[in-house]
DNA sequence: CTATTTGCAAATGGTTTGCGTTAGC
DNA sequence: GCTAACGCAAACCATTTGCAAATAG
């Protein structure tokens, strides 16, 4: 009844309002939706994605609006925006330090958790460089289902 | 008189030429020019920022050429594309093994050689994920430029 | 000589913006 | 009620494409 998953979701929708009450931005039904589903989403949704999905709900959401909510909720770090192979931008609610995997076939992108690379020292020339803020490791090459179609392509 | 620079320039030409036979690549003088560019550039540029180089020379050479090119180079592991936080892709023809240091602030990026990152192990996780070809370490901060301004700023 | 490549101009596709209307606070 | 946010349409910018002329092999 009273799951982990939904106690995570509570806690990052009262950041939600906090970060938004504090920064003067209001709540519109247009940014819930678009947090909810962002929150609510397993994959790395391009902005005409959500727009697409919440359209059954509010079949009025422009996709202008969807790209204006992305934006200011990035420009807060509430989400985080995952430019990768692909020319259209992808997001993601994930807060957690975690990595990405990347098929470089259907360009599907999957979180990955690994300590050893969270953990890794930054090397020394990049303290020379300047400051560090932040550390992503992406590994790229064929999931599963793209490596399966291609073997039976061959055979 | 005979620096290492320049043999390795002559050696990354030479793959050049030999790649490009194979493929049945002509080689022209734009595609010569674009490939000496990029191998002369510390920079990570643009398709439009090649261009504006390259037009000095060539006054002729439009930017679609260049946009063709280097998409034919990257097809066949000339070059690499790298996109990151900006819109436009970017390009370098650096082969050997590294990692990219990006400034967040004014988009620069900057090669980073670290045999830490390079011998990382591959999680488990990602071998049930599919087959992992690449990887690649990012580092995001501000560099030492921007962040000598935003101290000035504030001052 | 023939197929590829170029330059031009027009099209495309993701994203942004100006503006009049709508809706939080 | 005032200001921020919305929806619409038009604009924008990086990149791509169709086509006739030029060029490498």
């Amino acid at each position: 009844m009273h799951d982990k998953q939904d106690d995570q979701f509570q806690q990052k929708l009262q950041i939600f309002r906090d970060t938004c009450e504090k920064a003067g931005i209001k709540m519109t039904h247009q940014r819930l939706e678009i947090f909810y589903e962002l929150g609510r989403a397993k994959d790395h949704p391009s902005a005409e994605e959500i727009h697409k999905r919440l359209r059954a709900k509010m079949p009025t959401i422009s996709l202008d609006t969807v790209y204006r909510t992305l934006a200011t909720f990035e420009r807060h770090g509430l989400i985080n925006r995952v430019q990768i192979l692909d020319d259209k931008a992808r997001y993601e609610s994930n807060s957690t330090p975690h990595h990405h995997l990347v098929c470089v076939e259907c360009k599907s992108i999957q979180d990955l958790y690994c300590s050893a690379f969270d953990v890794l020292d930054i090397p020394p020339e990049a303290n020379e460089w300047g400051e560090v803020q932040s550390k992503h490791v992406e590994l790229r090459g064929l999931c599963k289902e793209c490596l399966k179609r291609k073997q039976e392509q061959k055979a």
